[in-house]
Order: structure tokens, then C-alpha cells, then sequence
DNA sequence: CTGAAAGCGCTTACAG
DNA sequence: CTGAAAGCGCTTACAG
């Protein structure tokens, strides 16, 4: 008994689910059901519960939850070489649920070129337990690492991926259609040669938003020219490559749509370089709304992704998926709203 | 019999210690020893289990493990509103040491301005039995924080905390060194008046770097005037203001070193705005190496912090403390090196 | 609607 | 040097 007592004096007491019972004057069960919004429970019974609990101020112990139940309360997340504001979004996303279900998030940084990929995934999910898995670009479209979530039975959620888009639940946006707009947007300000760079060849956001930049041309009866169009990497060196070339022709476009940030800010980087007036001389547009794009002169103009909404969305599917039966629904797949962004870097031609 | 069969063949069977113990021929409490290193185990002995363990890719449960011993093999990270850059950073080193050891980063967001942050790391603590915590600013100087984990007797580690430096144990790095290097650098290129941008007040950093500067410019009995010290924000838009204060004036400085690379990049968006060539007719020096630093143009000077490093000592302080016992070792500091990289915004000025 | 028993997969004392 | 027992704090069947 004064054992007893001191140990509820003691700083590091841990009170248990037995405290609360104890308390409440029912069993460790009834508490059980309570926590766990499980049914047949008397209204009073369960305020009497509640009150015990918030009382001792009860954190229910997620290793004990984990071992005795189904679920571990865990969501990891994958990511490899990322842009680290898009990961730093995909996080808040993600948290964001977890936080609402008693979930945590526990990150896995991998590297997809490594040859024990397989292992340590493995590794990860098997000792961890996780009970969904988020996947962001470029490990979404790692065969290994989808294969060994299958086998686990891992239940994953794939952001914005590339292949197989029917493969697993994703969550993503329409690539084709941001550029389609964004492109129609320099059109309507009155351009017509608009140079276009395009991104890493892998990724297959890249040719989704070229499709949407020639749709968007085609529609107004223009055809780019094949040297206003060229191979990037996504690097901001590569779009400086790009606009240095591009930018030396005596007939060079009005205006440069960069398929992603980091390359605009390479011909941002270029147009300055030579004194060509950003955007009187030069109308410039990006993809992504990286927190760079508000960091450089002129502010640039660029496509939104709603990272956090899609992390966020992930998590939700992961987490319904884990609270109901380790479910066989099939595949889902969510797209999300974009929003372009018209900034400074962007006006109507010189000529125009 | 059968089912015990079945449930091996099953692609979601989970190998336990108890079938590691009984493919060794052994106890599961000798397997437990070797997997723990624990002493006091033959070689030969070892040897079987280890072989076992391998031919049934077992991988130890966490929950067990936590619920049973003291360790929780998870480590918190409490961040708040950051640098994307500097906590990608931060999660990379931290992560590179937990893998080394079998541990795991949860990641906790937080919010310092919100009313029931006590509430939330409380909450984290006791649920995950985190058996440490690493504090980047500004939550490691949150006094709530601080004794939130004081009083739970969670060990945390402060990375670069600006206040009560011998509250806990602590990594950063030496800012008022680093300062006064780059602006020796500056100087010995020629320049003579050297404008400065300090950063955020509330940052302890702010002022360490702006003591280095001084005490540079005093080495070389230079005497920065009022108006070429500046008061930023730490933001690039801060940085951009000021630069555009200092520059309009005819005895602008020839060198303009801001103390964050934010703020260095709203200077070179100033001065390409203004058309002031950089480095030919002003020199930019910035600090922290951010990503975005070799995205502009011309590319930025500035210190790069060993900010990956810091995360992976903070980690390694932690989980040495965890391993042995819960220790009331005194407080620990360490101060990591730091690297000045000197790119192409900084030359010999014009007249020099 | 509520509870007593068993067990999740490990580690902690304790024997031998 | 090795092992049998107890128990960590919960949830899962199962009774009543």
C-alpha cells in the first residue's frame, strides 16, 4: 500500500488504464469501451469514465494498445531526395490527421537507389507495425518498395505517382489541366511565342504538363516551335541552361513557362543576368509555389499544389482504412484542386 | 498442428522471439540476450540464434518491446514553423543515427503561440513513451516546453538554443565565429564599408552574429556607420527592404553581408532590380546555405551550418542516454564547425 | 450493458 | 552461462 502510494506520488507515474477504472469504480474493460467509442455503453457509465480519466489525466500507453489490438497508431512516411518544402508540406498534411485520430507519423527518409531498399523496408514496416504508409515521389513508383507493402499487407497511399495510376489509392492533381491554364493565361495576356521547359524525363508529371501547354497552344491555333521547347531537370541549372539558350535568339519568346520552380528561377537567374527586364521584356512562370518563388525578383508566377491537403487526404484514407476492417475496397483515387497564381513575373508583352 | 502450419505459410505471419528460440533450440530469454547484447552468452550460442533470427528474417516487435522493458526506441522531434531546408536537415541527420541503433523519428509539429501546447507535448510524451526529444528553435526555448519534459523526466536535447544555454544538454555551432570569418573574408577581399542586416531580435543567433561583424571591422579598426546597420526579419522580403535603403544612397556600401540567406537573397532581388551588377559593384554575403543560395544569380557566399551533424550528436546524446541508465548526467554542449563558402556574389569591389 | 480471463511479444528480476 | 515465471498495459474473444 505506501508502495502504492509513492508510486502516485512519484513524477514519473504512469497512471493506467486501472487507475481510471479503478476510480470510476468499473472495470478495465468498460474503460476500454469508452476510450474506444465502442457501443453499448450507458450514457452515465460513460461519463463517469470520461470524468476518472480526464481526473488522472489518463494517456493510454500506445506500445500496451499496439501489442494487445490490430492497430499500432502509426503512419509512416517514405520519401527519398525530396524538395524539402514539399516534403515539409506532405508532413504538416499528414500530421494534421494524425493528430485528430491519436495518430503519429514516424519518417523514413530512403534512398531508392540503394540495393537493401527492400530490406529496410521491410524492416521498417515489420518491427514498426505501421498501420498505412504514405508515399511520396519518387519511392511512390519504386516497384521494390510497392512490392514489399503488398506482400506485408501494408496498407499504402500513394501520392501523385507517375505509373500505374490504378494500382493503389492515390491522391494527386491534374498536372495537364494546371499547365493547360497556366498556359492560357500568357496567351490571354497577349503572348504568343511562349518558350516552354520541360522537366526530368522520369517524372511523369512532365509530360503530363506539356500535353497541357500544347493543348492549351493548340487551342489558340498556335504551334510552338520546336527550339521554344526544351529538355530541363527540374534543376534550377537546368533552366538556366535552357533560358541562356534560348534567351540569346534575336527572335526568343515573349514569355518562358518553366514546368517547375526551381528551373524558373534558373531563367529568372539568366533574364537578370543579361538585363532583360522581368516582365516587361520577359514574362516568366513557374510550377509548384515553392516558398522561393516569393523570395526572388519579381515575385514569380506559378501553379499551387495543394501539397498539405493531399498529405492530408493520404492520411485519411490510411487512417479510415486501419479504424474499419483491414479492408479489400478497391483502389481510390483522389485529385485535388490546384490554384494558379499570377504574380509579378508575368504581364503582357512589350508589343502586345 | 495444422494451424500452426497454416499460419507460417501465411504471407502476414510475424516471426516472434518464441519461434527464433525454437529453431535455435533455446530459450526465448537467451535469444532476447543476444539480440540485446546483453553479456554472459558462449559465442556457440550466439552463433545459433543469430542464424536463426537470419533464416526467419525476424524482426523484433516494438510494442513488445517497449511495453516490456523501458525503451520505446522512438525519438520525438518538436519543430515549429521553420525552414523547411533546416529541418529536412535536421530529420536526415537525426534519422541516420536512429537507423544505426533500431530506433525510429516520430515527427511533432508544434505550434509555440498556441494556447495548449503544454497539452500537446504532454499528450506525446506519455502516449509514444518517447524515450527522447530533440528541440529545434524556436521550440527549444519554450519555457512551457522545457518543462513539460523537465517534469516528465523525458531527456531532450536543445539544437542552437539562444537562451539558458546550461538548461540541457545542447549542439550548435559558434555564430559570432562565424560571423567575424565571413566578414574577414569580406574585408580582405578590400572592402571597407561593409553594410550588415541583422536578423530577428527574439533570435539569439541575431546577435551573435552581429557581434562577430563588429568585432571583424574592429580587428581592422573600421567602424561600421548607423545607417549600414540595418534591423531584418530573417525574411527575404526584410532583406530586400533594407537593401533597398542602403543601396538608393550614393555612398552605398560595396558589400552588404546579411545574416540569414533569405535576407541575402532579398538583397541580390534589390540589386538586380536596381541594376546593380553582382559582385562587380556590390558584394552579397549571406548565412546558413540554404538550397535556394546556388538558385539564384549570381550564386551566394554565405556559412554553411552544420545542421545535419547537429541533429545526428543531438540523436547520438540521446540514444546513449537511453541505452544506459536513465542518467543524471550533467549538461553537455557541443559546438559543431562550421564551413564558409565563398561563390560568386562576393569579389574585390570596383575601386579596390 | 458490463466484466473476468487470456494473451499480444517481449524484458525484468530471479533461480539454478 | 541458461531458463522458467511474472508482468508491462492494453484489447480480443467470450460469458453473463
Amino acid at each position: 500500500l505506501r508502495a502504492e502510494i509513492e508510486r502516485k506520488l512519484d513524477v514519473l507515474a504512469t497512471v493506467t488504464i486501472t487507475d481510471v477504472a479503478a476510480r470510476a469504480g468499473l472495470s478495465i474493460k468498460t474503460v476500454s469501451r469508452v476510450l474506444n467509442r465502442e457501443p453499448n455503453v450507458t450514457e452515465k457509465t460513460r461519463e463517469k469514465v470520461l470524468e476518472a480519466a480526464r481526473a488522472l489525466d489518463y494517456q493510454p500507453n500506445l506500445s500496451a494498445r499496439s501489442l494487445a489490438g490490430s492497430r499500432s497508431f502509426l503512419i509512416g512516411l517514405f520519401f527519398d531526395n525530396p524538395s524539402p518544402a514539399y516534403i515539409n508540406d506532405v508532413q504538416l498534411g499528414a500530421v494534421s490527421r494524425c493528430r485528430e485520430s491519436g495518430y503519429h507519423l514516424t519518417i523514413e527518409p530512403v534512398d531508392t537507389t540503394a540495393p537493401d531498399l527492400e530490406r529496410t523496408v521491410r524492416g521498417v514496416i515489420s518491427t514498426l507495425r505501421l498501420d498505412g504508409v504514405i508515399l511520396t515521389p519518387p519511392v511512390c513508383d519504386d516497384e521494390r518498395v510497392l512490392r514489399t507493402l503488398e506482400a506485408h499487407g501494408t496498407p499504402f497511399v500513394r501520392i501523385a505517382p507517375d505509373l500505374q495510376p490504378d494500382r493503389a489509392p492515390r491522391v494527386g492533381m491534374d498536372d495537364e489541366r494546371a499547365a493547360f491554364e497556366m498556359t492560357l493565361n500568357l496567351i490571354e495576356l497577349g503572348h504568343r511565342r511562349i518558350g516552354f521547359i520541360k522537366g526530368h524525363p522520369d517524372h511523369g508529371a512532365t509530360h503530363l504538363r506539356l500535353d497541357g501547354f500544347i493543348r492549351a497552344m493548340a487551342r489558340h491555333d498556335l504551334t510552338p516551335r520546336p527550339e521554344d521547347v526544351m529538355q530541363g531537370w527540374f534543376s534550377s541549372q537546368s533552366g538556366f541552361e535552357c533560358a541562356e539558350a534560348m534567351l540569346e535568339r534575336p527572335d526568343r519568346p515573349t514569355a518562358i513557362f518553366a514546368s517547375n520552380d526551381d528551373m524558373a528561377l534558373g531563367v529568372i537567374a539568366s533574364a537578370n543576368r543579361r538585363r532583360i527586364v522581368v516582365p516587361d521584356q520577359l514574362s516568366i512562370a513557374g510550377f509548384d509555389n515553392t516558398p522561393a518563388a516569393v523570395t526572388v525578383w519579381p515575385h514569380l508566377s506559378t501553379v499551387a499544389q495543394p501539397i498539405f491537403q493531399m498529405a492530408a487526404a493520404a492520411c485519411d484514407l490510411l487512417i479510415s482504412r486501419a479504424a474499419n476492417s483491414p479492408g479489400q475496397e478497391g483502389p481510390t483515387a483522389r485529385l485535388m484542386d490546384f490554384e494558379i497564381i499570377m504574380r509579378d513575373s508575368t504581364a503582357a508583352p512589350d508589343d502586345g
